[in-house]
DNA sequence: CCAATTCGGTTTCATTATGCAACCCTATTT
DNA sequence: AAATAGGGTTGCATAATGAAACCGAATTGG
Protein backbone atom coordinates (compact mmCIF):
# COMPACT_ATOMS: atom_id res chain seq x y z
CA UNK A 1 0.00 0.00 0.00
CA UNK A 2 0.78 3.40 -0.55
CA UNK A 3 3.10 5.15 2.34
CA UNK A 4 0.71 7.11 4.67
CA UNK A 5 0.86 10.89 3.84
CA UNK A 6 0.04 14.01 6.13
CA UNK A 7 -1.32 16.68 4.03
CA UNK A 8 -4.37 17.45 5.36
CA UNK A 9 -3.25 16.35 9.17
CA UNK A 10 -4.90 18.67 11.58
CA UNK A 11 -1.43 18.73 13.38
CA UNK A 12 1.29 21.11 11.91
CA UNK A 13 4.58 18.55 12.37
CA UNK A 14 2.65 16.05 10.51
CA UNK A 15 2.32 18.75 7.79
CA UNK A 16 5.93 19.80 7.95
CA UNK A 17 7.74 16.28 8.11
CA UNK A 18 4.96 15.57 5.03
CA UNK A 19 7.16 18.40 3.20
CA UNK A 20 11.38 17.88 4.61
CA UNK A 21 10.33 14.69 6.91
CA UNK A 22 12.34 12.03 4.90
CA UNK A 23 15.89 11.13 4.99
CA UNK A 24 17.26 13.08 2.25
CA UNK A 25 15.09 16.48 2.16
CA UNK A 26 16.70 18.12 5.13
CA UNK A 27 19.90 17.35 3.96
CA UNK A 28 19.16 19.19 0.77
CA UNK A 29 18.18 22.07 2.52
CA UNK A 30 21.28 21.72 5.08
CA UNK A 31 23.30 21.71 1.82
CA UNK A 32 21.89 24.39 0.05
CA UNK A 33 22.04 26.55 3.17
CA UNK A 34 25.74 25.30 2.73
CA UNK A 35 25.94 27.37 -0.33
CA UNK A 36 25.00 24.59 -3.08
CA UNK A 37 23.07 25.06 -5.93
CA UNK A 38 24.00 23.24 -8.62
CA UNK A 39 22.45 19.52 -9.66
CA UNK A 40 25.71 17.97 -9.83
CA UNK A 41 27.21 19.51 -6.54
CA UNK A 42 24.50 18.08 -4.70
CA UNK A 43 25.04 15.28 -6.21
CA UNK A 44 28.42 14.80 -5.32
CA UNK A 45 28.50 16.24 -1.87
CA UNK A 46 25.48 14.18 -0.46
CA UNK A 47 26.49 11.12 -2.64
CA UNK A 48 22.54 10.35 -2.90
CA UNK A 49 21.27 8.49 -6.08
CA UNK A 50 20.79 10.78 -9.66
CA UNK A 51 16.74 9.85 -9.70
CA UNK A 52 16.22 10.31 -5.70
CA UNK A 53 18.24 13.50 -6.18
CA UNK A 54 16.32 14.52 -9.20
CA UNK A 55 12.24 13.75 -7.34
CA UNK A 56 13.52 15.38 -3.94
CA UNK A 57 14.49 18.70 -5.83
CA UNK A 58 11.82 18.51 -8.04
CA UNK A 59 9.21 18.33 -4.33
CA UNK A 60 10.66 20.67 -2.61
CA UNK A 61 10.38 22.96 -5.73
CA UNK A 62 6.87 22.24 -5.73
CA UNK A 63 6.51 22.59 -1.61
CA UNK A 64 8.18 26.10 -2.54
CA UNK A 65 11.45 25.43 -0.40
CA UNK A 66 13.63 25.63 -3.43
CA UNK A 67 13.12 27.51 -6.70
CA UNK A 68 14.37 26.22 -9.57
CA UNK A 69 16.06 29.18 -11.45
CA UNK A 70 17.55 28.93 -15.40
CA UNK A 71 21.12 30.24 -15.66
CA UNK A 72 21.85 29.45 -18.92
CA UNK A 73 23.26 32.38 -21.10
CA UNK A 74 23.00 30.46 -24.96
CA UNK A 75 21.00 27.08 -23.68
CA UNK A 76 19.69 25.51 -19.71
CA UNK A 77 21.82 25.59 -16.66
CA UNK A 78 19.82 25.44 -13.82
CA UNK A 79 20.23 26.25 -9.68
CA UNK A 80 18.47 26.03 -7.17
CA UNK A 81 18.29 28.65 -4.38
CA UNK A 82 16.50 28.58 -1.02
CA UNK A 83 13.14 30.65 -0.97
CA UNK A 84 12.19 32.49 2.24
CA UNK A 85 10.46 29.38 3.22
CA UNK A 86 13.32 27.12 2.86
CA UNK A 87 15.55 29.23 4.83
CA UNK A 88 12.69 29.54 7.62
CA UNK A 89 14.11 25.95 8.22
CA UNK A 90 17.04 27.48 9.38
CA UNK A 91 16.05 26.70 13.32
CA UNK A 92 14.92 22.94 12.56
CA UNK A 93 18.07 22.14 10.89
CA UNK A 94 20.36 23.95 13.65
CA UNK A 95 18.00 21.99 16.49
CA UNK A 96 18.83 18.72 14.97
CA UNK A 97 22.33 19.75 14.66
CA UNK A 98 23.13 20.65 18.24
CA UNK A 99 20.84 17.62 19.49
CA UNK A 100 23.29 15.35 17.41
CA UNK A 101 26.26 17.20 18.87
CA UNK A 102 25.21 16.76 22.15
CA UNK A 103 23.60 12.28 21.97
CA UNK A 104 26.05 11.42 19.03
CA UNK A 105 28.88 13.18 19.35
CA UNK A 106 31.59 12.70 16.01
CA UNK A 107 33.92 10.09 17.49
CA UNK A 108 37.18 12.06 16.97
CA UNK A 109 36.06 15.10 15.28
CA UNK A 110 35.11 18.52 17.15
CA UNK A 111 31.54 19.78 16.08
CA UNK A 112 30.93 22.01 13.46
CA UNK A 113 30.88 25.62 15.21
CA UNK A 114 28.90 27.99 13.34
CA UNK A 115 29.67 31.77 14.42
CA UNK A 116 27.89 34.73 14.20
CA UNK A 117 29.61 36.43 11.02
CA UNK A 118 29.13 39.89 12.97
CA UNK A 119 30.98 39.40 15.91
CA UNK A 120 32.99 36.30 15.29
CA UNK A 121 31.19 34.60 18.20
CA UNK A 122 29.84 30.95 18.05
CA UNK A 123 25.92 31.07 17.87
CA UNK A 124 23.68 30.17 21.07
CA UNK A 125 21.97 26.80 22.27
CA UNK A 126 18.33 26.36 20.34
CA UNK A 127 15.85 26.53 23.47
CA UNK A 128 12.34 26.71 23.34
CA UNK A 129 11.71 29.96 25.46
CA UNK A 130 8.54 31.61 26.94
CA UNK A 131 8.06 35.44 26.27
CA UNK A 132 11.19 36.94 28.16
CA UNK A 133 13.52 34.24 26.86
CA UNK A 134 13.89 31.97 29.36
CA UNK A 135 14.20 28.66 28.17
CA UNK A 136 11.38 26.11 28.56
CA UNK A 137 11.16 21.83 28.89
CA UNK A 138 8.47 19.89 27.54
CA UNK A 139 7.07 19.69 31.31
CA UNK A 140 6.77 23.25 31.64
CA UNK A 141 4.36 23.78 28.43
CA UNK A 142 1.02 22.59 28.52
CA UNK A 143 -1.95 22.96 26.21
CA UNK A 144 -5.33 25.32 27.10
CA UNK A 145 -8.45 23.78 26.14
CA UNK A 146 -10.01 25.41 23.61
CA UNK A 147 -13.82 26.32 23.14
CA UNK A 148 -13.95 23.90 20.67
CA UNK A 149 -12.28 21.00 22.70
CA UNK A 150 -14.75 22.16 25.34
CA UNK A 151 -17.81 21.61 23.38
CA UNK A 152 -16.42 17.99 21.70
CA UNK A 153 -16.10 16.71 25.25
CA UNK A 154 -19.91 17.20 26.62
CA UNK A 155 -20.95 15.74 23.14
CA UNK A 156 -18.89 12.46 23.51
CA UNK A 157 -18.89 12.21 27.58
CA UNK B 1 19.81 -1.97 -2.70
CA UNK B 2 19.44 -0.79 1.23
CA UNK B 3 18.34 2.70 2.13
CA UNK B 4 21.28 4.92 3.05
CA UNK B 5 22.24 5.46 6.34
CA UNK B 6 24.35 7.81 8.17
CA UNK B 7 25.42 6.39 11.31
CA UNK B 8 29.27 7.30 11.01
CA UNK B 9 28.76 10.70 8.77
CA UNK B 10 30.85 13.42 9.93
CA UNK B 11 27.71 15.57 9.60
CA UNK B 12 25.81 15.78 13.00
CA UNK B 13 22.78 16.39 11.20
CA UNK B 14 22.97 13.10 9.27
CA UNK B 15 23.44 11.31 11.85
CA UNK B 16 20.81 12.80 13.69
CA UNK B 17 18.42 12.16 11.27
CA UNK B 18 19.87 8.58 10.49
CA UNK B 19 17.71 8.24 13.97
CA UNK B 20 14.72 10.21 13.86
CA UNK B 21 14.84 11.19 10.48
CA UNK B 22 11.96 9.24 8.70
CA UNK B 23 8.04 9.62 8.73
CA UNK B 24 6.80 7.96 11.83
CA UNK B 25 9.73 8.97 14.35
CA UNK B 26 9.76 12.42 15.42
CA UNK B 27 5.68 11.88 15.34
CA UNK B 28 5.82 8.87 18.09
CA UNK B 29 8.37 11.42 19.88
CA UNK B 30 5.69 14.39 19.62
CA UNK B 31 2.81 12.17 20.84
CA UNK B 32 5.09 10.55 23.85
CA UNK B 33 5.39 14.34 24.63
CA UNK B 34 2.07 14.53 24.34
CA UNK B 35 1.78 12.50 27.40
CA UNK B 36 0.76 8.90 25.29
CA UNK B 37 3.34 6.37 26.90
CA UNK B 38 1.18 3.27 25.90
CA UNK B 39 1.39 0.99 22.73
CA UNK B 40 -2.20 0.91 21.98
CA UNK B 41 -2.57 4.73 22.58
CA UNK B 42 0.32 5.46 20.15
CA UNK B 43 -1.50 2.86 17.79
CA UNK B 44 -4.49 4.69 17.64
CA UNK B 45 -3.27 8.35 17.66
CA UNK B 46 -1.10 8.16 14.99
CA UNK B 47 -3.01 5.79 12.62
CA UNK B 48 0.39 3.65 12.20
CA UNK B 49 0.22 0.20 11.32
CA UNK B 50 1.17 -2.11 13.84
CA UNK B 51 4.35 -3.88 13.11
CA UNK B 52 5.60 -0.44 11.81
CA UNK B 53 5.15 1.05 15.16
CA UNK B 54 6.84 -1.70 16.96
CA UNK B 55 9.74 -1.64 14.58
CA UNK B 56 10.32 2.22 15.69
CA UNK B 57 9.11 2.11 19.25
CA UNK B 58 11.91 -0.60 18.83
CA UNK B 59 14.39 1.81 17.35
CA UNK B 60 13.94 4.56 19.07
CA UNK B 61 14.48 2.09 22.63
CA UNK B 62 17.79 1.14 20.73
CA UNK B 63 19.22 5.23 20.26
CA UNK B 64 17.69 5.54 23.89
CA UNK B 65 15.02 8.49 22.66
CA UNK B 66 12.69 6.17 25.03
CA UNK B 67 12.99 3.81 27.79
CA UNK B 68 10.62 0.62 27.81
CA UNK B 69 9.60 -0.23 31.23
CA UNK B 70 7.34 -3.12 32.12
CA UNK B 71 4.67 -1.65 34.53
CA UNK B 72 2.67 -4.70 34.71
CA UNK B 73 1.65 -5.94 38.69
CA UNK B 74 1.42 -9.79 37.74
CA UNK B 75 2.42 -9.94 33.99
CA UNK B 76 3.65 -8.28 31.56
CA UNK B 77 2.08 -4.38 30.49
CA UNK B 78 4.59 -1.60 29.19
CA UNK B 79 5.08 1.93 28.53
CA UNK B 80 7.20 3.96 26.11
CA UNK B 81 8.81 7.26 27.65
CA UNK B 82 11.22 9.65 26.98
CA UNK B 83 14.68 9.64 28.22
CA UNK B 84 16.46 12.84 28.31
CA UNK B 85 17.81 12.46 25.06
CA UNK B 86 14.32 12.11 23.72
CA UNK B 87 12.83 15.15 25.62
CA UNK B 88 15.67 16.91 23.95
CA UNK B 89 14.03 16.62 20.36
CA UNK B 90 11.67 19.43 22.18
CA UNK B 91 13.42 22.29 20.48
CA UNK B 92 13.55 20.10 17.19
CA UNK B 93 9.70 19.73 17.02
CA UNK B 94 9.14 22.64 18.24
CA UNK B 95 10.88 24.43 15.11
CA UNK B 96 9.11 22.26 12.87
CA UNK B 97 5.85 23.13 14.24
CA UNK B 98 6.29 26.55 14.06
CA UNK B 99 7.33 26.19 10.48
CA UNK B 100 4.61 24.19 9.68
CA UNK B 101 2.60 26.30 11.34
CA UNK B 102 3.79 29.50 9.21
CA UNK B 103 3.65 28.54 6.12
CA UNK B 104 1.42 25.37 6.04
CA UNK B 105 -1.21 26.73 8.14
CA UNK B 106 -4.06 24.28 8.31
CA UNK B 107 -7.32 25.40 6.68
CA UNK B 108 -9.67 26.19 9.11
CA UNK B 109 -8.15 25.53 12.48
CA UNK B 110 -5.98 27.96 14.51
CA UNK B 111 -2.29 26.64 15.45
CA UNK B 112 -2.04 24.77 18.67
CA UNK B 113 -0.62 27.03 21.08
CA UNK B 114 1.12 25.89 23.49
CA UNK B 115 1.93 27.70 27.10
CA UNK B 116 3.81 28.35 29.99
CA UNK B 117 2.20 26.16 32.48
CA UNK B 118 3.79 28.84 35.33
CA UNK B 119 2.93 31.95 33.73
CA UNK B 120 0.32 30.95 30.75
CA UNK B 121 1.57 32.73 28.50
CA UNK B 122 2.64 31.14 24.46
CA UNK B 123 5.93 30.00 24.40
CA UNK B 124 8.12 32.45 21.72
CA UNK B 125 9.31 31.70 17.88
CA UNK B 126 12.41 29.57 17.82
CA UNK B 127 15.64 31.62 16.40
CA UNK B 128 19.18 30.94 15.98
CA UNK B 129 20.65 33.47 18.07
CA UNK B 130 23.84 34.79 18.93
CA UNK B 131 25.78 34.85 22.01
CA UNK B 132 23.76 37.64 23.39
CA UNK B 133 20.15 36.43 22.02
CA UNK B 134 19.92 38.34 18.98
CA UNK B 135 18.41 36.67 16.16
CA UNK B 136 20.45 35.36 13.43
CA UNK B 137 19.06 33.63 10.04
CA UNK B 138 21.82 31.93 7.67
CA UNK B 139 22.99 34.52 5.96
CA UNK B 140 24.39 35.78 9.33
CA UNK B 141 26.69 32.84 10.08
CA UNK B 142 29.90 31.44 8.81
CA UNK B 143 31.68 28.65 9.30
CA UNK B 144 35.33 29.31 10.62
CA UNK B 145 38.38 27.28 8.48
CA UNK B 146 39.81 24.85 10.73
CA UNK B 147 43.54 24.00 11.02
CA UNK B 148 42.90 20.53 9.80
CA UNK B 149 40.75 22.43 6.90
CA UNK B 150 43.54 24.43 5.84
CA UNK B 151 46.16 21.32 6.26
CA UNK B 152 43.72 19.96 4.02
CA UNK B 153 43.56 22.33 1.01
CA UNK B 154 47.36 22.94 1.17
CA UNK B 155 47.49 19.15 0.30
CA UNK B 156 45.14 19.15 -2.27
CA UNK B 157 45.69 22.22 -4.40
C1' DC C 1 35.24 23.23 -35.71
C1' DC C 2 35.24 18.56 -34.09
C1' DA C 3 35.79 15.50 -30.01
C1' DA C 4 35.42 14.91 -25.35
C1' DT C 5 33.31 16.08 -21.27
C1' DT C 6 29.83 18.22 -18.19
C1' DC C 7 25.10 19.02 -16.87
C1' DG C 8 20.74 17.51 -15.79
C1' DG C 9 18.31 14.27 -16.06
C1' DT C 10 15.35 9.29 -17.37
C1' DT C 11 15.03 4.22 -17.53
C1' DT C 12 15.69 -0.39 -15.88
C1' DC C 13 16.10 -3.57 -12.51
C1' DA C 14 17.07 -5.58 -7.91
C1' DT C 15 16.41 -4.82 -3.06
C1' DT C 16 13.94 -2.66 0.98
C1' DA C 17 10.40 -0.49 3.37
C1' DT C 18 5.60 0.26 4.24
C1' DG C 19 0.71 -0.89 5.06
C1' DC C 20 -3.03 -4.00 5.79
C1' DA C 21 -5.07 -7.93 7.54
C1' DA C 22 -4.92 -12.10 9.92
C1' DC C 23 -3.25 -14.45 13.58
C1' DC C 24 -1.15 -15.48 18.48
C1' DC C 25 -0.23 -15.64 23.34
C1' DT C 26 -0.69 -13.44 27.73
C1' DA C 27 -3.49 -10.50 31.07
C1' DT C 28 -7.49 -8.55 32.54
C1' DT C 29 -12.61 -7.98 32.87
C1' DT C 30 -17.27 -9.57 33.06
C1' DA D 1 -15.37 -19.55 31.86
C1' DA D 2 -15.77 -16.47 28.08
C1' DA D 3 -14.83 -12.26 26.11
C1' DT D 4 -11.86 -8.64 25.41
C1' DA D 5 -7.55 -5.77 25.67
C1' DG D 6 -2.48 -5.45 25.33
C1' DG D 7 1.48 -6.22 22.70
C1' DG D 8 3.01 -8.09 19.43
C1' DT D 9 4.43 -11.50 14.74
C1' DT D 10 3.67 -13.26 10.02
C1' DG D 11 2.42 -13.06 5.08
C1' DC D 12 1.49 -10.70 1.28
C1' DA D 13 0.92 -6.74 -2.07
C1' DT D 14 2.48 -2.30 -3.23
C1' DA D 15 5.71 1.63 -3.05
C1' DA D 16 10.22 3.68 -2.39
C1' DT D 17 15.18 3.39 -2.81
C1' DG D 18 19.80 2.73 -4.99
C1' DA D 19 23.12 1.50 -8.57
C1' DA D 20 24.20 1.62 -13.08
C1' DA D 21 23.35 2.40 -17.84
C1' DC D 22 21.89 5.51 -21.02
C1' DC D 23 20.65 10.16 -23.33
C1' DG D 24 20.43 14.82 -25.45
C1' DA D 25 21.76 19.57 -24.89
C1' DA D 26 25.62 22.67 -23.45
C1' DT D 27 30.32 23.57 -22.82
C1' DT D 28 35.26 23.03 -23.04
C1' DG D 29 39.78 21.58 -25.08
C1' DG D 30 42.64 21.33 -28.71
Amino acid sequence: MARKRFDDSSCSVARALNEVGDWWSLLIVLQAMYGTRRYVDFQQELGIAKNILCDRLARLVDNEVLTKVNVGEHGCRYEYRLTDKGRDLFPVVIALRQWGDKWNPAPDRPPLDLRDRATGRPIGPMNVSDADGKPLTVRDVFLPVSDEDQADERNSG
